[in-house]
RNA sequence: UGUCUCAUGGUGUAACGGUAACACAGCAGAUUUUGGUUCUGUCGUUCGGGGUUCGAAUCCCUGUGAGACAACCA
């Protein structure tokens, strides 16, 4: 499907934002020898979600743009709490989204000599030295951000070699987790609390998914990063808005590197916030975890696989994170937007099929008994090189049991006692009436045909209000359907602060629907198959169904002015 | 009583010293064999106070508000 349509959405004019008006600035200058070259640096401890979205398609998306390398790596410098598991997913959800990194697949963990080395130098230097102190006497030197630290009393204790000798003991397993660290020797008096000696080596005891058991120490993130882009000749590191603060240690680590006029800069931006959804990998993990979702990739879920699993398409995603925009400000995006981008996709390409999802019997009492009339639906009115496809009609059909009312609100179009409505594609019908059980629940409803208003047929032209999605009951399939609403009452979870987060979600999000007709066009749907259901919304077949048993999620539905006609009574 | 960053309709995003606009959402109407789509119209915006300038959303000062930073996480 729409999968493959990579690169339709970038030709519109568009005034630059202001990432790519800062490496058009390089490029002015000549910075790099005019090259840009960009990465994704994704921690394996989590699934991608749309936020990683946004940052895929700035990072892949500059790259593309201005003639550069986009590379791919996995930040894998804390093996306690990485996993394999996670590597799979993210370039799995890489691909999806329409991008690639060719063969510049890397790892941090490829550089773990490079940074030990490095380390050393720092050493060498006096620029870097052990500390013996606990975590907690370490954080306690560190001040706050309105006091200023102390010096460590293991600043000057050992000399050079001393130094080199602890830290080479310390990776060969010499000393327990926690009892000594590395770190640079900046400033402890740093209004920026991250120059206060940052710790940059750490003793971790646990097996590495890559290096296995080769290491014992391993580098923090703000010793990894940098040098890393810097090894892979990164000259745009862009990255989300927490991490400015870190910058000036990005850079100070980079100085010490340095042995040319090349040099990688990162730029910030602000990070996706999403109305009525959680989008912080702990919080999705929580979610996960205790069962309060099915898994990473349950359609209500902010991952790529829900997104994907849900229906969106990657075109929808990029077209979304498209008029999002990137700024330095961080604010809060309507769901209603990313809904506007499925539809809008969906609107050009999904088939429209026959769904009647809270079924209730039509019977057209004047309609020859036994008789089958094949009906020709078009595919796509928005596609007229979408074809059609034929749909049985019969004596018996269902329709939806919200689209009769025996006594209707004014400005209700459907079918009604003495009103006619069109059975969408068939012919125009007069309800006569409804049958009911003892409780008084409307069973069956009762109408007339007019044979003269088959479709096509010129009678067929006269004005109805309303047009009724309907299948043949002696033809339908049974189906089961998916309901998805927003995980979340609370629209901005930041500004609930004072409440847990589990507190806030929609005991409504999720409706399961199991006796649902659908039209037998569907019955050989396979998953991840689109549709529009008609009247309806768009739905996937979900990937549980199984031949004889469909499983439709409901990926959005359509925009409904009914409703709120409705709601106003 | 720190450092850094940010502040434009309800929500986002543009305008780069020269008429404040676009999208989504909302509202109203037209079209429609989907109460969908499409089309038209409409509502509504520069955080406050000073200054520079012929002219300020934009530059300067100041105030206010918001976010980030005190993990041996990334």
């Amino acid at each position: 499907m729409s999968e493959l349509t990579v690169k339709e959405e970038s030709n519109e004019k568009k005034s630059l934002n202001f990432i790519e008006a800062s490496i058009e600035n390089d490029l002015k200058e000549g910075k790099n020898g005019g090259r840009v070259h960009t990465r994704f640096p994704p921690e394996p401890n989590g699934y991608l979600h749309i936020g990683h979205a946004k940052a895929i398609c700035i990072d892949f998306g500059m790259a593309e743009q201005y003639g550069g390398k986009c590379n791919l790596r996995f930040d894998d410098t804390n093996p306690a709490k990485e996993d394999v598991e996670y590597v799979d997913s993210i370039m799995e959800d890489i691909h999806w989204l329409g991008f690639d990194w060719e063969d510049r697949l890397y790892y941090t963990s490829d550089y773990f000599q490079q940074l030990y080395d490095f380390a050393k130098d720092l050493i060498r230097k006096r620029l870097a030295y052990v500390d013996f102190q606990t975590a907690e006497e370490i954080s306690k030197q560190k001040g706050t951000p309105t006091q200023a630290g102390e010096v460590s009393p293991y600043y000057e204790k050992y000399s050079v070699e001393e130094n080199l000798d602890l830290f080479e003991r310390m990776n060969k397993g010499e000393f327990e987790e926690g009892t000594c660290v590395l770190r640079a020797r900046i400033d402890m008096t740093s209004p920026n609390m991250h120059m206060r000696d940052p710790i940059i080596y750490r003793i971790i005891k646990h097996p590495h998914h890559r290096t296995g058991d080769k290491w014992n120490v391993y580098p923090m993130y703000d010793f990894a990063h940098g040098q890393s882009d810097y090894f892979e000749g990164i000259t745009h590191s862009i990255c989300t808005l927490e991490f400015e603060v870190h910058r000036p240690l990005y850079d100070w680590f980079i100085d010490q590197l340095k042995d040319s006029d090349y040099r990688p800069r990162q730029i910030e931006f602000n990070r996706l916030n999403l109305t009525y959804t959680v989008m912080s990998k702990r919080k999705l993990l929580q979610l996960v975890q205790e069962g309060l979702v099915n898994g990473w990739d349950d359609p209500r879920m902010p991952t790529i696989c829900g997104l994907r699993r849900r229906g969106y398409t990657p075109a929808s995603v990029r077209s979304f994170i498209n008029k999002i925009g990137y700024t330095k400000f961080d604010g809060i995006i309507d769901v209603s937007l990313l809904e506007h981008s499925i539809r809008e996709d969906l609107n050009k390409t999904a088939t429209r099929v026959s769904a009647v999802i809270d079924p209730v019997k039509l019977v057209i009492t004047n309609y020859p008994e036994g008789q089958t009339e094949m009906m020709s639906m078009p595919n796509n009115p928005e596609d007229e090189n979408s074809g059609s496809h034929d749909m049985p009609f019969t004596k018996e059909l269902y329709i939806e049991r919200e689209d009769f009312m025996e006594n209707p609100p004014k400005k209700f179009f459907r079918m009604t006692p003495g009103q006619e409505v069109r059975l969408k594609g068939a012919y125009i019908v007069k309800c006569t009436g409804c049958g009911k059980d003892e409780n008084g629940n409307v069973t069956e409803i009762y109408c007339e045909y007019d044979p003269m208003t088959k479709s096509g047929m010129p009678e067929s032209n006269r004005k109805v209000k309303g047009t009724l999605h309907w299948v043949s009951a002696d033809h339908a399939v049974d189906a089961e359907v998916r309901l998805y609403d927003r995980l979340f009452i609370a629209e901005d979870l930041n500004e609930e602060k004072d409440k847990d987060f589990r507190d806030l979600m929609n005991p409504d999000s999720l409706k399961v629907l199991k006796n649902c007709k659908v039209e037998p066009f569907l019955a050989d749907a396979k998953p991840m198959d689109r549709f529009q259901f008609t009247r309806l919304g768009y739905f996937c077949v979900d990937k549980d169904a199984k031949d004889g048993a469909l499983i439709f999620n409901r990926t959005v539905s359509l925009k409904d002015s009914w409703s709120k006609e409705k709601a106003k009574n």
